[in-house]
DNA sequence: GTATGTACCTGTTTGC
DNA sequence: TGCAAACAGGTACATA
């Protein structure tokens, strides 16, 4: 499942394997992964043949490749979803099963989006000045050497809402998703339902400080994978997963107190903590 | 403006 | 054995 350590993963693969080769030709194999190109899958391809990847750019889990003649801003805008994937094969590969655009890179190369769920989905953008305007509104992620801490901990602390559903807000701070909250809010020792408002400025902080610890770990091992659903730019999974305390760990004992780790319903999915290290909040909320 | 709930998707697993 | 429901979850959008 992408989060912001995945998505990097990917950025660098696709720096190194698909810029400065023209587009030959791009085939769009199913219309929903490009449903945000306005303009319709055939503007799609036709807008994007002839011409040139030349950076891959990422904020939170957005990625974009920018394209040639880089003063009118235009670029391609890339989201993983929950299964989406960057391939890049050469051009007699058989087709994956969930493959769903390629991209003929006219080299002997081919850059394909397989996307099983289809919850990502690629468009083109046109004319961001820093970056695609369709993402003006995502914040900077906490690996950004821009990211500002203190404006962060003062949102935080203006809201009533509760820590994890603010990490997961991608307008307050951008890449984190349930895996990372989940063990940010275990290494910081946070039940995920106490409102942002009820934290101390020190917890805040201390928060912040371990999701980067955890992402900057899973970064430096090529991201988590759980199956076959998240492979990087060259096909390799990730192994993070094996690093995990909280998330997926229902019923195994704490790393550090032993208590069994619970799990609990949370926005139509799942929320893994220890109950002895993370003690909820006394009013509880919904 | 802020807070919360849900549709969108498909393959696998679980339960009856 | 067969079918239905549950589950995985990021984002946009609807509703309160």
């Amino acid at each position: 499942m992408p989060e912001l350590p995945e998505v990097e993963v990917v950025r660098r693969g696709l720096e190194s394997h698909v810029l400065q080769r023209p587009i030959a030709h791009v085939e769009v194999l199913h219309e929903r992964p490009v449903r945000r190109h306005l303009a319709g899958p055939e503007d799609f391809a036709d807008v994007l043949t002839g011409r040139t990847f030349v950076a891959a750019r990422r904020r939170g889990k957005y990625l974009w490749l920018a394209l040639d003649d880089p003063a009118q801003g235009d670029a391609m805008l890339v989201h993983l979803g929950m299964s989406g994937q960057m391939l890049v094969q050469t051009p007699d590969a058989p087709a994956e099963r969930h493959l769903r655009v390629r991209f003929d890179l006219g080299d002997g190369s081919e850059l394909r989006f397989v996307d099983q769920r289809m919850f990502g989905g690629l468009a083109v953008s046109v004319g961001g000045a820093i970056v695609p305007p369709e993402i003006a509104h995502i914040a900077l992620d906490p690996l950004d050497s821009a990211f500002d801490d203190e404006t962060f901990v003062a949102k935080v602390r203006r809201s009533a809402s509760g820590i994890k559903r603010i990490l997961l807000n991608q307008t307050v701070v951008s890449g984190v998703g349930n895996i990372y909250a989940d063990e940010g809010l275990w290494r910081a020792r946070i039940h995920g339902e106490r409102p942002g408002s009820a934290l101390t400025r020190p917890q805040v902080r201390l928060l912040l400080e371990e999701v980067r610890a955890v992402m900057t770990s899973a970064l430096a091992q090529g991201g988590t994978s759980f199956d076959a659903l998240y492979v990087n730019v060259n096909g390799e999974s990730g192994y993070f997963d094996r690093s995990l305390d909280a998330y997926g760990q229902e019923g195994r004992a704490c790393a550090r107190c032993g208590t069994a780790i619970r799990r609990v319903a949370f926005m139509n999915r799942s929320s893994y903590f220890c109950p002895h290290c993370q003690p909820a909040p006394r009013r509880r909320r919904t």
